[in-house]
DNA sequence: CATACTAGTTTGAATTTAAAACTAGTATAC
DNA sequence: GTATACTAGTTTTAAATTCAAACTAGTATG
């Protein structure tokens, strides 16, 4: 992984190193975009809004889960399983912190 | 690489899979934010400032001119080698779109 | 001319991302 | 009841990206 800080590192550069790679991503970046408005969709509804196909998703979504980002909650609907994703209330904190951190680097540092 | 659009992608997160993934990485954006503050600078100096390794900075300066937002000038001051990298008008453009792209992205989809 | 710098580049390994192939279950046809 | 074909995901494998170790080219010093 990156280093993310350094001894001879400038300090204005600091909230750039810092970003959260988890939600950085645009890939995941939109998922989450899309949650935060819905605050919950199913797997097959989710995939037609963001664009990626099945196994990229479930990947990005196993990784969300794994940063403890999303809930992953799957039930029978119908006899059929039904996926539903929802954003936790970290992963809704992390996104805020997301936000503000790069608000301050595109009005300070670009 | 992914695919950046799709038939049934919603709109609204276009902006997302629109970002220019050359400016995007970290690592290049502390690159470009500090090039865009300084016009011009050794890669010494780029590199302490940025906290990459040799190598890795090497990298990511190669793809930042293959994309055309950086120039890179070779030449000798008292027979050290010397390399000085700058911005060129299409980097710079290339940043103002992409700071112009993410303040939507964080304005009105996060 | 050997050793040790400095300033980079190249190469190869690790990580991440994307999609193909696979799995598990339902429904329909024969 | 057993093929065939869906649907909804997951796992696996391939491709791309990122990172740093090893290498290169040149200078300086003993």
């Amino acid at each position: 992984m990156m280093k993310l800080v350094s001894m001879a590192m400038n300090k204005d550069l600091q909230p750039i190193a810092d970003l959260d790679r988890a939600i950085h991503t645009p890939a995941r970046l939109m998922i989450l975009a899309y949650l935060a408005a819905v605050d919950s969709a199913d797997f097959i509804f989710l995939m037609n809004q963001v664009g990626l196909t099945r196994g990229n998703l479930s990947s990005h979504l196993n990784t969300l889960e794994e940063t403890g980002y999303v809930n992953i909650q799957k039930e029978f609907v119908e006899k059929v399983p039904r996926t539903l994703i929802r954003l936790t209330n970290e992963g809704r904190n992390a996104i805020q912190n997301y936000r503000e951190q790069m608000r301050t680097i595109i009005d300070t540092l670009l």
